[in-house]
DNA sequence: TAAAGACGCTAGTATGGGTA
DNA sequence: TACCCATACTAGCGTCTTTA
C-alpha cells in the first residue's frame, strides 16, 4: 500500500474528513502559484477555510509538498489526491463499521438489559424509532418526553437538520439555554467513540487490553484536534442513527452539515476561550500525559533559567 | 456505469498456558 | 527458563453491493 493512503487514514480522521481531495489539492496548489500574490481578503471565507486544510494536509505528510510542487502533470497530482481520499473513505468506513455494533453496548449501564433489544447489525430499529437512541438524537431544546414531538421524529414531520446539534454531544444529556457551552461536545457516549476510533476500543470501558497499538499512536497523535471531535461526533451521530448508507449528501442524516456546523463552532475566534477549555478538557480525557504546547528543553534555554533563577 | 460505502477476511502483534 | 501454540485484539485490504 502506498504511504499516502496510509496518510489519507489520518488527514481524514484529524484534519478533514468530508472534503475533495482533489479539488483540496488543486486549489491549493492554484493559491500557491497564480495566486500566490494576491491579499487575502481578495479570497472568500471559504476559500480560506480550504487553503487552511489545504496547508495542514501539507504539513501532516511528510516530503507532500515536494511531490506535489515537483509533479509534472496533473495526473500525476490526480494519482496523490486519490490515494489520500482512499485512505480517508476506508478509514471512514472502517470506523462506521467499527462503531455499528460498539454503539449499542454504550446505551445502557454495564449489566443492565436494553428493553426492547436493539439489533447490532440492523439498523432500522435505532434512531428515533427506538427509546433510547431517539433521546440520544433528539435536538437539544426539543422535548423527547412529549409523545406528540416524538411521532413527528419518527414519521419525519419534523425532519432533523445538520445544524440541529442532538442532546448526545451535551455532558448528562441535558442542553442550557442560558449557557450552550455548558457541557457541550463533553458526554460519555463522545469520549468513548473518540476512544473507540482514536485508542482502540478496547480502552473505552476498561484498561486496554489490545495488543495492537492503536490508530493515535500509530499516527503519533498526542493531541486532540478540532477535527477529531468533529469526526467522533459525525461517527456517533451516524452510529445512532437508523440510517444503513453513511452519505454526505444525504438529506436524512445530513453528516457533511452535521460535521462542518461543530467544525465552524470549534474554529470560530469569538469562541476560543471556550474552544481552548474544551481542548483542555478533551486532551486530560484522552491523552493525560499531555503537555501542551511540550517541547524539549535546548541546553540554552536551560542554561537561561537556571540563570534567570539565581 | 463509475463512485461510494459496507462488510468479510487477513495479517500483525501481544499474551497466556502448556510442555520439555 | 525457553519455546511453541492457541487465542484475543486490532487495522486495513479486497470485493461485493448499492446508489446517483
Amino acid at each position: 500500500t502506498d504511504p499516502l493512503v496510509h496518510h489519507g487514514r489520518h488527514f481524514g480522521r484529524t484534519i478533514h474528513a468530508l472534503c475533495n481531495l482533489h479539488a483540496l489539492i488543486n486549489n491549493g496548489i492554484i493559491r500557491m502559484g497564480e495566486r500566490s500574490e494576491e491579499p487575502e481578503d481578495a479570497f472568500t471565507a471559504q476559500e480560506q477555510r480550504e487553503h487552511k486544510v489545504f496547508i495542514a494536509l501539507l504539513k501532516s505528510v511528510p516530503g507532500l509538498e515536494e511531490r506535489i510542487m515537483t509533479s509534472d502533470s496533473a495526473e500525476e497530482v490526480h494519482n496523490i489526491a486519490a490515494l489520500l481520499q482512499k485512505g480517508a473513505s476506508s478509514a471512514r468506513s472502517d470506523d462506521t463499521k467499527s462503531l455499528k455494533s460498539a454503539i449499542i453496548d454504550w446505551l445502557v449501564p454495564v449489566g443492565e438489559p436494553l428493553v426492547p433489544p436493539i439489533s447490532r447489525n440492523i439498523k432500522i430499529d435505532r434512531g428515533f424509532n427506538h427509546e433510547k437512541t431517539g433521546a440520544l438524537l433528539c435536538p437539544a431544546g426539543v422535548d423527547w418526553s412529549d409523545p406528540e414531538i416524538k411521532d413527528k421524529l419518527r414519521s419525519s414531520e419534523l425532519s432533523v437538520s445538520g445544524d440541529q446539534w442532538p442532546i448526545f454531544l451535551y455532558s448528562s444529556y441535558t442542553y442550557d439555554e442560558m449557557d450552550p457551552w455548558e457541557g457541550l461536545l463533553r458526554s460519555a457516549i463522545l469520549v468513548k467513540a473518540f476512544k473507540h476510533i482514536f485508542t482502540s476500543p478496547s480502552s473505552v470501558c476498561r484498561e486496554a487490553k489490545a495488543t495492537r497499538s492503536g490508530n493515535a499512536r500509530i499516527h503519533g497523535m498526542t493531541s486532540v484536534t478540532r477535527a477529531s471531535i468533529a469526526y467522533a461526533a459525525t461517527q456517533a451521530r451516524f452510529a445512532l442513527s437508523s440510517s444503513s448508507v453513511f452519505s454526505r449528501t444525504d438529506t436524512a442524516t445530513d453528516s457533511e452539515r452535521f460535521y462542518n456546523s461543530i467544525l465552524e463552532v470549534l474554529e470560530d475566534p469569538d469562541e476560543a476561550d471556550d474552544v481552548n477549555a474544551l481542548l483542555a478538557w478533551w486532551n486530560r480525557q484522552i491523552f493525560p500525559n499531555y503537555i501542551p504546547n511540550a517541547r524539549p528543553i535546548s541546553k540554552d534555554s536551560a542554561l537561561a533559567k537556571i540563570k534567570a533563577k539565581r
